[in-house]
DNA sequence: TCTTGTTGGATTGTCGACAATCTGTTTGTC
DNA sequence: GACAAACAGATTGTCGACAATCCAACAAGA
């Protein structure tokens, strides 16, 4: 018998679908932080009930990218600057976990991946597809994770990657200007398939301190800009 | 004008409420490992509506201690060795972080508020109140991720631990016998008092460690039953 | 006997309507 | 005109009923 493996049959109740778009457009930028998401209005939009659109909603308030204040509404989440801080200073931290867990785990198969992802993040880059740009990059920098075999740890990233990918969309939609920037995994993924672990753990820290200065000037435009509403509100 | 701090004031929504009584009785242990959750016995049963009930259990859902499966139901986690290991590896990394950046940040309050927690520990434990011992143990430990002032970290850590609450109830309900246990947090408080911070980091991996036996030992039983149980369904 | 269809009951997913709450405006009173 | 009470509209929270799906038991055919 031919040895064939099957993945699980996709989710079909309209709640995964709608936690799904409603996710892409939270993470893209679509809808922007602090704006409310009213019930009824998407609920006739996607011609779904507002059933499992509230619970669709739950669900994304637990993911951290919603808020939800009782008779008042549910919200995308501000973004502030310490938020952004915070999110990376802990990433840094889960990084260097998952390098050493994942490290004993490598082998042909990590590497193809490696090697695919990496394409996939290069294709986007000349494609000009900013989106698709910082998927790719966070699909990349998500291995280590998956191979990192612990649950919890994986759970945990796939939580804080959803506001990295928030944060990057925001502030590559603030400067509305395609960046094709090249190619700064290369050592990245060098240093993965290398023999040094140590070396490996130093540059993730330092590759996440170069992008964060950009996240950080714009986390600072924000702050000013949001501090600047609250003066014009007096 | 006197200075008074107002807390806020209480959720009022069905939900809330909902979502506070089934964690408690899965954190508690009432509600064991795989069971399956009957929606309309337990609306039932709390007067409510199956609307505010589910949209509860996605949030649990989403909190990790329940897992859902489209038309077939939702049921408690399944709790398995390598979860045990797993939530544990990554707390003491967690712990690490949380420590180093609470550390500067120690005051008079601060050591205060551990005294506070200590002694509630202590109160529940000559009390021979398990599950309050645990719940007071767990939040003496949670004061170093709150003064951490990083709301990710902090975030991250009470999801850990609603697992850890669970798999300590657990722990203790299968020996359904209480355990005095004398203080173990002496030394992890005088620590965190004192002025040597790689110390206390150690001691709270070692700690952590000589816990972690134990329930390595309950998993292990687990695991041993729930093979046989597979055995037997042959 | 094994496999494959069918059927009934139980349970989850979804819907539309109603109740509770909030917010801004209007009205009334001083 | 300033202030508070009452109102109206919009929005969220909750309910009961219906539709879709699953599962176990049973029946039919090879």
């Amino acid at each position: 018998m031919a040895k064939l493996d099957f993945s699980p049959i996709a989710d079909t109740t309209r709640r995964a679908e709608i936690v799904a778009l409603l996710r892409r457009a939270i993470l893209t930028g679509q809808l922007e932080p602090g704006q409310k998401l009213n019930e009824l209005r998407i609920s006739e939009q996607m011609r779904v009930s507002r059933a499992p659109l509230r619970e669709a909603m739950r669900e994304l308030v637990q993911e951290g990218i919603l808020t939800s204040i009782p008779y008042a509404g549910t919200f995308v989440i501000d973004v502030t600057a310490k938020d952004i801080i915070d999110a990376y200073s802990l990433n840094k931290v889960l990084d260097e976990f998952a390098i050493e867990l994942a490290w004993p785990q490598r082998g042909q198969s990590f590497f193809d991946e490696l090697d695919r992802r990496h394409e996939a993040v290069k294709q986007a880059t000349r494609a000009l597809d900013t989106t698709r740009q910082i998927e790719t990059a966070l699909q990349l920098h998500g291995l280590i994770y998956e191979w990192a075999d612990n649950s919890v740890l994986l759970e945990t990233w796939q939580r804080l990657t959803s506001r990295l990918q928030m944060y990057f969309a925001l502030h590559q939609r603030a400067r509305n200007e395609p960046v094709p920037a090249e190619d700064l995994h290369e050592t990245y993924v060098a240093l993965l398939k290398g023999s040094d672990m140590r070396a490996a753990q130093r540059h993730a820290r330092e590759h996440i301190d170069s992008d964060f200065e950009e996240l950080l000037a714009y986390a600072r435009g924000l702050e000013e800009r949001a501090s600047k509403a609250a003066e014009r509100r007096r």
